[in-house]
DNA sequence: GCCGTTTTCGGCCCGACTGTTTTCAGTCG
């Protein structure tokens, strides 16, 4: 019996294999070859099945006749026999294990040979019984370690939402920057790529005085307790369970240290490769040629130096950006300054908890020239949805607000339902009389991935919906999204002229940055949507710009970006 | 396991920190 396999399985199963060939102490390179290739999976549009068909596979780079054997076997029957056997030859409590800071595959291994551990439980009680004091190349402090490593799992889960972690990491950075010893300092690592999950923060510090500096930031108020204090690295954790890992350079090494820093592991790895291909080496000291360092100011005259144009920190994931910066083709990214009206906005008529007045007020204190409300539609009535004449109510309002407003527009929309059968929830006089409409799946999240998809392209097929709502109605670190098949609605959005949105929400941020790209390549627009459901819900805009930078969306793929004039052409409006 | 404008074999990014050792292995980013 033959299942489909989804690219996102293959590329979970890859790394999988990565990781338990670690813990099977092989070659290292050999897991690094299933790492690599899982990256590269993922990065690519075309779909595993036709490239299956056309035997093609190995035209994508790091996989080779045994990849594509396995990869093809994957696909064709569902099942991998090699992942399998590999799978049940390792404890899955061993895989836990790595999550323990501090313990990695060679100790784990050890861990499990001589002592027979096959559970994190199991770990934590022969600490307790001092039982690995005697193991090869462990000790008290390595023990000490791994019951501490195995406490802090407990309590925290270690990923962090960007928005719970950005202002205690600028809290950390300003401190910082007010030491007098601190030449220049920067956030670097996932927080300064702006990933929407963060597992700890990252600073480059320059200085000439390390010590001074690192003695100032463990005495800093919100740290908790010292995970590590050598020349020229600290790492702390802070009282909310957030760690802190500070690196100290000079000043010349500075750029290359925040490049280095900044990341990701991917577009270092690339950037490095490319470096020696070009008679160079890079890291995080500088950049060197045979005849010693070549000085750089900043990060713009290393990828210079490279024959590279600049890289916004965002795009650096060695998902196509170096390729681009050669070839000087780095788009004009989205930014704050650019959006010019916010839509997806709920009141207090339905599960707001502001007046359309108020929210009118605060979305012109932030400079936009329109605000489109949308709350939600009747069947959602765990959340009040408006029935029809709540509805002709509000527009009769937002009717009398726009007369008095000359330069500001409200713009009538709805966040409707659709139903498992793919129709929205009001009939065709209610839906015509919307300016717009955001199409939302709230209710029967356990379809199959087919049935979901169907559903979700009917709802695009109606000729009233604009939007599409959060696509895959993920709650990051809560819920994981519903089975469907994104490039399949993003395919169709593009014939139906759908806009999609990029939920702002700090929680959600779906859109997912990986599939922006592959949307506005097929010329469907995006809409940063703050789906806010207070005057403070605006501003998660914020976190939705930085999504879509990640997503290389420019302002043209972007309607938010539209002045008035031209939503009253993309929307009729209806009054 | 992958790859090739020095290579079809021998590399594969690389440096800091820690704790164990007594010169280095494991882990991390």
């Amino acid at each position: 019996m033959n299942r489909s396999v989804s690219k996102k399985e293959v590329v979970k199963i890859l790394e999988e294999i990565g990781t338990l060939l670690e813990l099977k102490g092989e070659n290292p390179f050999k897991s690094r070859a299933y790492y690599t290739a899982a990256h590269n999976i993922e990065s690519i549009d075309e779909d595993l099945q036709s490239l299956v068909d056309g035997g093609t596979l190995s035209t994508i780079k790091g996989i080779g006749k045994a990849l594509n054997q396995k990869i093809t076997e994957l696909i064709t029957t569902g099942h991998l026999a090699y992942y399998e056997e590999l799978k049940a030859s390792i404890p899955s409590g061993l895989i836990d294990m790595l999550r323990i800071q501090g313990l990695g595959p060679k100790k784990i291994g050890i861990l499990h040979e001589k002592l027979n551990i096959e559970t994190i439980g199991e770990l934590e009680y022969a600490c307790i019984e001092n039982r690995l004091v005697e193991l090869p190349g462990f000790g008290t402090k390595t023990q000490d370690k791994i019951l501490t490593g195995i406490e802090h799992l407990k309590t925290y889960s270690q990923r962090h939402l960007f928005a719970y972690v950005i202002d205690e990491a600028h809290y950390v950075l300003d401190r910082i920057k007010e030491h007098e010893q601190v030449i220049s300092a920067s956030l670097a690592g996932s927080i300064r790529r702006c990933n929407e999950i963060i597992k700890d923060i990252d600073i480059v510090v320059s200085t000439k005085s390390p010590a001074s500096v690192a003695d100032f930031l463990t005495t800093l108020p919100p740290v908790d307790s010292i995970i590590g204090k050598g020349d020229t690295k600290v790492s702390v954790t802070l009282e909310s369970g957030i760690n802190v890992d500070v690196r100290m350079v000079t000043a010349e090494q500075f750029p290359s240290a925040l490049h280095h820093f900044t990341g990701s592991k991917e577009h270092n790895i690339a950037m490095r490769a490319r470096a020696k291909a070009m008679g160079f080496k890079i890291n995080e000291y500088g950049l060197f040629d045979s005849s010693g360092i070549i000085l750089c100011n900043n990060e713009d005259e290393i990828f210079s130096a490279l024959g590279l144009a600049y890289i916004p920190p965002e795009l650096r994931e060695n998902l196509g950006e170096i390729e681009a910066a050669e070839k000087n083709e780095i788009p004009r990214l989205i930014k704050q300054s650019d959006i010019k009206g916010l839509f997806h906005v709920h009141t207090n008529a339905s599960d707001g908890s502001n007046s359309i007045e108020s929210l009118v007020r605060a979305a012109q204190e932030m400079g936009m020239d329109y605000i489109g409300i949308s709350d939600h539609s009747e069947t959602a009535f765990y959340a009040g949805g408006l029935s029809f004449d709540e509805v002709k109510k509000q527009h009769a309002l937002i009717d009398r607000i726009n007369k008095s407003e000359t330069k500001f527009r409200i713009l009538k929309g709805i966040e409707a339902e659709i139903l498992p059968d793919g129709t929205l929830d009001y009939d065709y006089h209610t839906l015509r009389s919307f300016d717009f409409v955001i199409a939302a799946v709230h209710s029967h999240f356990k379809m199959s991935e087919e049935q979901m998809t169907e559903r979700i392209m009917k709802a695009l097929d109606n000729p009233f919906t604009t939007m599409l709502a959060h696509p895959t109605g993920r709650l990051l670190l809560a819920r994981e999204p519903y089975a469907v098949n994104l490039s399949r609605i993003i395919d169709h959005a593009a014939q139906t002229g759908t806009i999609i949105e990029l939920n702002a929400n700090p929680h959600r941020l779906d859109l997912d940055w990986r599939f922006c790209n592959y949307a506005t390549k097929r010329g469907v627009k995006i809409a940063v949507n703050p789906d806010a459901h207070s005057i403070e819900g605006l501003r998660d805009i914020y976190f939705g710009i930085n999504i879509a930078r990640k997503g290389w969306v420019t302002p043209s793929d972007c309607i938010n970006c539209l002045n008035l004039g031209e939503i009253k052409k993309l929307f009729p409006l209806s009054s």
